[in-house]
DNA sequence: GGAGGCGATGTGACCGTGCGCATCACCGCA
DNA sequence: TGCGGTGATGCGCACGGTCACATCGCCTCC
């Protein structure tokens, strides 16, 4: 493998000139920056990132604390996270949260300083979590993928709240008055989002709020719940919130007896792959998971590059309607 | 940051004994060993990776050659690896390919070895990547997921032949005579190993063959395929060699008219989460994504240390029936 | 015309490890 | 008693970059 010194030779300068054309030194004579990129090129030499790393400290390397693997959304993300990253030179950790417990969050922080990494991506959407890492006062920069703005960290989310609101307008749209909103766990900023969103939609809509289900995102969750709701007949439509548990909610509604839509119309959210091709197709919410992930990485690099972060509006969120809610008979 | 000498200093001796108690040479006395233990412990000693990536010139990375992301069980196994990896303090990269064109391989290998990843674990199925990877007779090991055994590489897969068998024999066990095979695209090894499978049951059973029809993978396909196939009535069942193309199938069948699974058994492959909840419940082969993950890493390490694998089977593929196919009337 | 500033480049130290070799005490054996 | 072997440890360097500082023309300004 060449070195920086095998470059300064062929090309006749010092090492030290070699580093600053590859860091973009501005008092370089351009005709010896040509004469370095030539050698560079020659050599195909590339930086060694470990000598790199040992003198910057700085490993180039960006950790994610997840704690939701499995379900699609994240999964999006963190790949294109990966993506991302990879392009701009950075290598990516991925360290999963066992649980969200305080101990837990604060061990896999500190594993994460171990390991060095140069900023953390959270996509470990628990209100906990962010307390955790407020209270922990981490000196390396970190942005989320979920919180509401104004919080610790920056933070990029898409609008949940507008996507709840639009989904379960949809719903009053079509004539519902009695909208049930079968919801993500207690602790998941997320859940807490399109809930706010669906009782938004119902407040200006000046419909009664009916107690929201606490879910786990589950399909088989959204198969309980759909079994057990189905005794009680205070609704007509449901709002899940997210895809899978809107998918197991259709299974219990149909186990129990009850048709969907022609009995109970209900709402996704996330537009997962097989949303549309489901029984039925599934009306949902679109959100491009892969564009956040983008996002998140394009944010931490400017924080690592001390630069003004400029902050462009995520994608806002689409209804797509297909034939799981239909109008109120 | 305390450094290695930092820890000499406390513990009365020479940085290079710390070094080598870190690196477990044998000639060091306990009580000497001991002493710089606990200065590790009381100063919170971590080795510098950057540092000894240097000198050893191996950055405890391993990178990810992947070309299906996004699928279900990829997704699964990549967070696997990724867990396995750091738990073993690997860092791992993720290099997706854009297209598997020999040029596109070539320059993600290249891409990888500049990263200087110690090992690479190949997660694009396609026959052709393999021939690309044997020809450049790359200095790294490498480990694929998917390819039948005796190939270049190690390689850790499930036995997917046995899975299609298992899928398609439970067919023919449910009397079915003219069983279709709705199969991955041409260049895949996976596909190419469900559809032996396939091939293989009907032979057994002294069945008539019908060719199968290539598919891409995707719901959509599975969707537009069954509404096409619908038109022929020369088959009772099919076996689709993945989850999301059966339930696009599904789909497409109900579309025109068909149902599933009094008109057409339905049988698939992966086990997604889904799987269970979609209507009609789909009757498929399970497959441990993320314990394929797991041995692939285990492999890979154990070839990075040159010592010897010692190849333990892989979790058997199991049948899991539901509803989506019944005995023919 | 000489002092001072600045742009372009070179020199040497240093980052935190692992490795080769040297050192030293101690033991066994002829 | 002297010599070779061995186990435990130390010394100094190398890995491939970056950084602080030195050097050296050349231009400007009083």
């Amino acid at each position: 493998m060449p070195s920086i010194r095998d470059v300064a030779r062929l090309a006749g300068v010092s090492h030290q000139t070699v580093s600053r054309v590859l860091n973009d030194h501005p008092s370089i004579r351009e005709e010896t920056k040509q004469r370095v990129l030539d050698a560079i090129r020659q050599l195909d030499y590339r930086p060694n990132q470990a000598a790199r790393a040992l003198v910057t400290s700085k490993l180039h390397l960006i950790g994610i604390l997840s704690a939701s693997v499995g379900e699609f959304g994240p999964t999006a993300s963190i790949a294109a996270i990966e993506e991302a990253a990879r392009v701009e030179g950075y290598s990516v950790t991925n360290l999963n949260l066992p649980d969200t417990s305080p101990e837990a969050i604060g061990a896999a922080v500190r594993q994460l300083q171990r390991e060095q990494v140069d900023g953390i991506v959270v996509l470990a959407p628990q209100v906990r979590v962010f307390h955790v890492l407020r209270g922990m006062a981490i000196g390396i920069p970190f942005v989320s993928l979920q919180t509401a703005s104004g919080e610790a960290g920056e933070s990029v989310a898409p609008d949940q709240l507008e996507g709840a609101r639009l989904a379960t307008r949809h719903l009053v749209d079509l004539g519902h008055a009695d909208i049930l909103h079968l919801s993500g766990p207690q602790d998941w900023i997320e859940a807490d989002s399109r809930m706010r969103g669906y009782l938004q939609a119902l407040r200006e809509a000046d419909l009664p709020t009916i107690p929201p289900i606490r879910g786990d995102w589950t399909a088989d969750f959204g198969h309980y719940a759909g079994r057990e709701l189905a005794r009680r007949q205070d609704f007509t439509a449901v709002f899940a919130a997210n895809d899978l548990m809107a998918i197991g909610l259709v299974h219990g509604f149909r186990d129990a007896g009850l048709d969907v839509p022609r009995d109970v119309s209900v709402v996704g959210f996330d537009d997962i792959p097989v949303a549309a091709h489901v029984w039925p197709p599934l009306t949902t919410v679109h959100i491009d998971f892969a564009d956040l992930g983008r996002r998140a990485i394009a944010r931490l690099l400017s924080a690592l590059r001390a630069e003004e972060a400029e902050a462009p509006a995520a994608a806002a969120p689409a209804l797509v309607v297909r034939d799981s809610a239909i109008a109120r008979r």
